[in-house]
DNA sequence: TCTGGGGTCCTTCCGCCA
DNA sequence: TCTGTGGCGGAAGGACCC
């Protein structure tokens, strides 16, 4: 018995936050919807008992689209796009507001069907996770002459059992590792699945733009781009030695492995969180001196939601900062250590008004953030 | 028509101390 | 005593991700 070959799926449910508000509104189903903005769009009951829904049609304000379903990414936007440039090209799409709530319910439902056929998860955010099958009974067997018919398998029912359990789908890449299944997850979406073997590279993988790679941004998408960089498998035929010296020796040596598909790192099933933060973007820009009230009240109170938020989890922070953004986007951020750890709204409060004092407030501010770090446990 | 909110991780710089 | 070196925690910023 030769030993066995590890196998690691990632799963992303397709267009999560939308699917879920079609479960709740399925005559909205083939409809371009879009998630996003304010809480002050929530459909209205009209006297016949049907609802009237919110379009993007003459919409003002900051917000962006978290998601849209596919039928709204076929006009055009897409999530990250803000909604009045959205309201241009998509008018009649139907606006739902976020609710996050039941996002985490729906989050925790699929989850749980994943892990009855699969226990060994990593938890990635709200709509994705990693899972090793490697020891998942049955993914080492062939099936019917076919090397990945047993794995194959594993993830079928793996989805069959999210659809069962949600009325969800999902789209699932199987490959040896974390990085190559990232990719492959998207390589058949939505609903679909996709078993990529390290043979499989030059063909399934080195055709993809290299921003699909997780890690390369913005900025590196940019720089590589000037280098005439496109692809993943242009990448892979850069010398390693050229890409340490024009990235940094941890970066240019990551973007090597990566593009030849190389990447060990585990299924981590546990992590305990860094920091806790709240922030708000205004609906208009503020000034220090003339909306010193507006603003002194919802400094307290984001002091006040980071003092709850680590009350409920049972954490204790000790390091308070803050964040500051500028009309022209420009951001800041100031720390204090404190002496001892603390979950109390008063004392995050005067600890990040130390914070606000090291700050020149001439311009006026887009965005307010208090954030709570270098947490421990609040035991006893 | 400017760009949300909640995170993680990495790099750099600086002061302090051995 | 002067200078260098290296570790370390804290602070700030930036890139990236969902």
């Amino acid at each position: 018995m030769s030993t066995s070959r590890r196998w690691i799926a990632h799963l992303d449910m397709d267009a999560f936050y939308a699917s879920v508000e079609l479960l709740r509104y399925p005559q909205l189903k083939g409809l371009p919807v879009v998630i996003g903005g304010g809480r002050r769009h929530q459909p209205q009951p009209r006297a016949d008992g049907t609802l009237t829904f919110a379009t993007l049609r003459g919409y003002t304000g900051r917000g962006v689209i978290t998601t849209a379903t596919y039928a709204a990414r076929d006009l055009g936007v897409h999530s990250g796009m803000g909604l009045m440039k959205a309201a241009l090209r998509a008018p009649d799409a139907v606006l739902l507001p976020v609710d996050f709530d039941e996002y985490r319910r729906y989050s925790r439902l699929f989850k749980a069907a994943v892990a009855e056929v699969a226990p060994v998860i990593e938890d990635r955010g709200i709509d994705e996770i990693y899972i090793d099958l490697t020891a998942v009974p049955g993914a080492q067997e062939t099936v019917a002459h076919d090397p990945v018919g047993g794995v194959r398998a594993v993830a079928q029912e793996i989805r069959n059992n999210v659809l069962r359990r949600t009325g969800l789908t999902c789209s699932v890449g199987v490959t040896p590792n974390k990085l190559l299944s990232k990719l492959a997850s998207e390589l058949d979406k939505p609903d679909g699945l996709s078993i990529v073997t390290l043979h499989d590279i030059p063909t399934h993988i080195w055709p993809l733009p290299v921003r699909r790679i997780n890690g390369i941004g913005p900025k590196a998408g940019t720089r590589l781009e000037a280098m005439g960089i496109r692809t993943v498998g242009e990448l892979a035929a850069q010398p390693r030695a050229l890409l340490i010296e024009k990235f940094g020796r941890a970066y240019g040596a990551w973007l090597h492995e990566a593009a030849h598909g190389r990447d060990d790192r585990p299924v981590v099933t546990h992590s305990e969180p860094v920091s806790m933060s709240r922030e708000t973007t205004f609906e208009r820009d503020l000034h220090a001196v003339r909306d010193k009230a507006e603003l002194s009240r919802i400094f307290t109170s984001l002091c006040g939601q980071v003092a709850l938020d680590l009350q409920r989890k049972g954490y204790l922070g000790r390091t308070i900062g803050i964040k500051l953004r500028f009309e022209d986007f420009k951001t800041v951020t100031r720390d204090l250590t404190l002496p001892a750890p603390t979950s109390d709204a008063a004392a995050i409060r005067q600890a990040a008004g130390a914070c606000l004092k090291r700050v020149d407030l001439t311009r006026r501010l887009r965005l307010l953030g208090v954030r709570a770090a270098a947490l421990s446990r609040a035991t006893g």
